[in-house]
DNA sequence: CGTCACTTTGATGCTGATCAAAAATGGTGG
DNA sequence: CCACCATTTTTGATCAGCATCAAAGTGACG
């Protein structure tokens, strides 16, 4: 592991409270790697060796089952990802691959759980960000079970278009098949989505969105901050 | 509160660890309280004042948007749920109510979070607990978007077939209306499903169910330990 | 024993999946 | 830099799954 990347990753929240000598200590087994895009890290079932952190790139996490392929979430520096897993000493319940050139920090689960056990400065970072995901996780399950596939598009492009600055326009940061389930749709579904969505404003030339009737889509859509608010 | 009561909260995975004196300290201020069925304990968006643990009864919890209504999950005793709100001091993102009667033990959430940050024994539970729960939810939210309405049905007779004995009858713990709503369809719906399973030997009298043919029934729902089992 | 909520049944229509094929895109080697 | 190939995306046609609406049947409880 290079010396310079740990300063950054001191940074997360995970760990800034650390003291450093147990920081240390932490990371001393660790590995920090480079993978091309599209590696697969661990499947479903697996017991879980490491826990991951993004630092550079992307990380898709999905599960399968009858023949069917869904993404459950798509992760972005800088995210702890698979604490559950790594603090229950369980099977992954989901897959991972790389989506770009990404660069990993991989920290053994055993030496994670033992020092989850110690220093409680950890534990608390570690149940705050769990409670995150859990919350996050929440929503996306609310989102499921209460929207239409064609709110679910509508609702997506709003928060991106937020998240990238509110400038009306963006650019979709996944390929549409993936976003597609993601969003628990075929690509198919997802495409004609786009072709609605023009009524109310919405253009979409590759990956470049443009947004010109927000109250129009907003209408529609229904926003509410018990989805939609990443920070609530 | 009933001095009786405490010594079966205590044994809880959540307390059981704890000092005695912590403990005392977290439940002074602390409610256990009996409501009748049909209460509504909190709702989505409130602040999350208390955290809950069922002793007696049952608690679902659910959500709505758009003029839609679904169940995230039924709660029996003896649980506690809501932790990742009160962890993080936000609102609630699901609404409860009591189902029978029941008793619940409320604690102030901000006596809860002031403990984790100073117990470690506790933040470690708390830690565990809500790991459980982030899985749970996982897995529900794979089942949902993996499986048709059927595969649902099928795949939540055999949960419920195991967890009451195995003996291939057993008898549907909640109202039809709120499992519909808790395996994402409509009553009608899950009706229908119940009429198109009678030929995979499922008998259904009330609420008392059969499973005569039971092969036939895991060929069509084809469970896996990565969604259907509660403690993997 | 009547009322109200839950459940079932039937008819119909929308939503979204599937299958097939054409069009667009992007990466690669010549 | 261009031609080619593989993959992604779009478009069209069809079909299955599930929701909705309406109404009858059932059961629990005052």
């Amino acid at each position: 592991m290079r010396p310079d990347d740990l300063p950054h990753i001191k940074d997360l929240p995970l760990f800034s409270e650390m003291e450093e000598e147990r920081f240390a200590q932490l990371v001393e087994g660790a590995f920090l790697q480079n993978f091309p895009p599209g590696v697969e890290l661990f499947s479903e079932g697996e017991p879980a060796d490491f826990l991951y952190v993004v630092t550079e790139g992307h990380v898709e996490l999905y599960a399968s089952a009858n023949n069917r392929e869904t993404v459950i979430g798509i992760l972005e520096p800088v995210t702890a990802f698979i604490l559950a897993a790594a603090v229950s000493d369980a099977p992954y319940l989901m897959s991972a691959r790389t989506l770009d050139k990404s660069r990993l920090l991989m920290i053994p689960a055993s030496k994670f759980r033992e020092m989850t056990g110690s220093d409680s400065q950890l534990t608390t970072a570690v149940l705050r960000e769990l409670a995150k995901g859990y919350r996050t996780l929440v929503k996306a399950h609310k989102e499921m079970k209460l929207r239409t596939a064609l709110e679910r598009v509508a609702n997506y492009l709003l928060r991106e278009n937020k998240r990238q600055g509110s400038a009306g326009h963006f650019v979709l940061q996944h390929d549409k098949r993936i976003l597609a389930a993601l969003l628990g749709m075929t690509p198919e579904n997802l495409s004609r989505a786009f072709g609605s969505l023009q009524e109310y404003g919405v253009t979409v030339e590759g990956t470049r969105i443009t947004l010109s009737k927000l109250k129009d889509l907003e209408t529609l859509a229904k926003p509410t901050t018990l989805i939609d608010d990443p920070d609530y």
